[in-house]
DNA sequence: CATATCTCAGTTTGACTGATATAC
DNA sequence: CGTATATCAGTCCAACTGAGATAT
């Protein structure tokens, strides 16, 4: 789909009780924080699908390179519990980078039954052509935030993550 | 999929540069704000789907359902906008969710094409069931934040969505 | 044997595009 | 007529479950 269509009439109003100034503090259920954090992830994957759509590199393949940027040599199934899916959903999309010669796997020397993935030179060049596309969009989501806000924000999102990483739901 | 599976060895671990406090700002490419509010997204996702599985709701149509319980009487067309999903995918949606019962749609008497969607009562009946879990849930991911600290990160994310909400990508 | 990885196969869900009817 | 809504139909993709081979 496309960004364009955007309801001026959100269901989630920007200003809506932003930093808690309303009376009783339980004037009526306040829009959840989970919620809050859906809303951001949904318009910046449908952004970035707009990025995307012409290299037909869909917005998971495109987070696993960047991961694979940072730390190649990962399994399938590595790659796999850090998104929260099978491995057999990571299988397919990994195949999918694996088609486009966007990544290699090559037996671990150690360990005959590991595929270990590594970003291709086609990989990396991939990475290179939208690296700066991403950032305007990372920059435009976060054009009112200032430098010292933006660090909170990471803080904030990397303690949320690992608060919720550290145990299953009971 | 279950989130028991949790990968120790993460591969974006909670402790990286939280704070910019490395060296020359470009040190290597600092993990992407988008990708940590994606990561959040995904393991809060994970979590509420192991929730809402007994009960064969979607994530997706909970959310709904919670948009609707602020904002009742508005049209599938406008919830779609909303969720950035064609009106196609919103209608398939909240089929679903008229099958089990939980919503209504009446005529918009002012618009004989706009069906108008209201929570019923086993809708609010379900919304109540669910209420009390998922507030742990968040309460989960924000053990580690001050009542100040997610008051700016609910003012952070809003102001991010704001910004990203005002124009399409070019 | 227990565990982990990878992969094949089949299925399902959820989203998409396209087309159509209708109302404003 | 142009725009918006709803919905039917078909397609497609990405995820799932299940089963099985193989390595540690």
């Amino acid at each position: 789909m496309s960004t364009s269509a955007q309801d001026p009439d959100g269901a989630e109003p920007a200003g809506a009780a932003p930093t808690g100034v309303r009376g009783s503090a339980s004037d009526r259920p306040s829009p959840s924080l989970l919620y809050a954090v859906k809303q951001v992830e949904l318009v910046v994957r449908a952004h970035l699908d707009d990025v995307l759509r012409p290299s037909g590199v869909t917005a998971s393949q495109y987070t696993a390179l960047t991961v694979l940027a940072r730390r190649d040599g990962l399994t399938s199934a590595e790659l796999a519990r850090n998104s929260f899916v099978t491995a057999q959903a990571m299988t397919d999309l990994v195949s999918g980078l694996d088609r486009r010669g966007l990544i290699s796997r090559t037996r671990d020397p150690a360990h005959a039954r590991r595929l270990l993935i590594s970003l291709t030179d086609q990989g990396r060049a991939f990475l290179a052509e939208y690296r700066e596309p991403v950032r305007r969009l990372e920059e435009r989501m976060l054009t009112d935030l200032t430098s010292q806000e933006r660090d909170v924000l990471r803080d904030l999102l990397n303690r949320c993550r690992a608060a919720l990483a550290t145990q299953p739901a009971q």
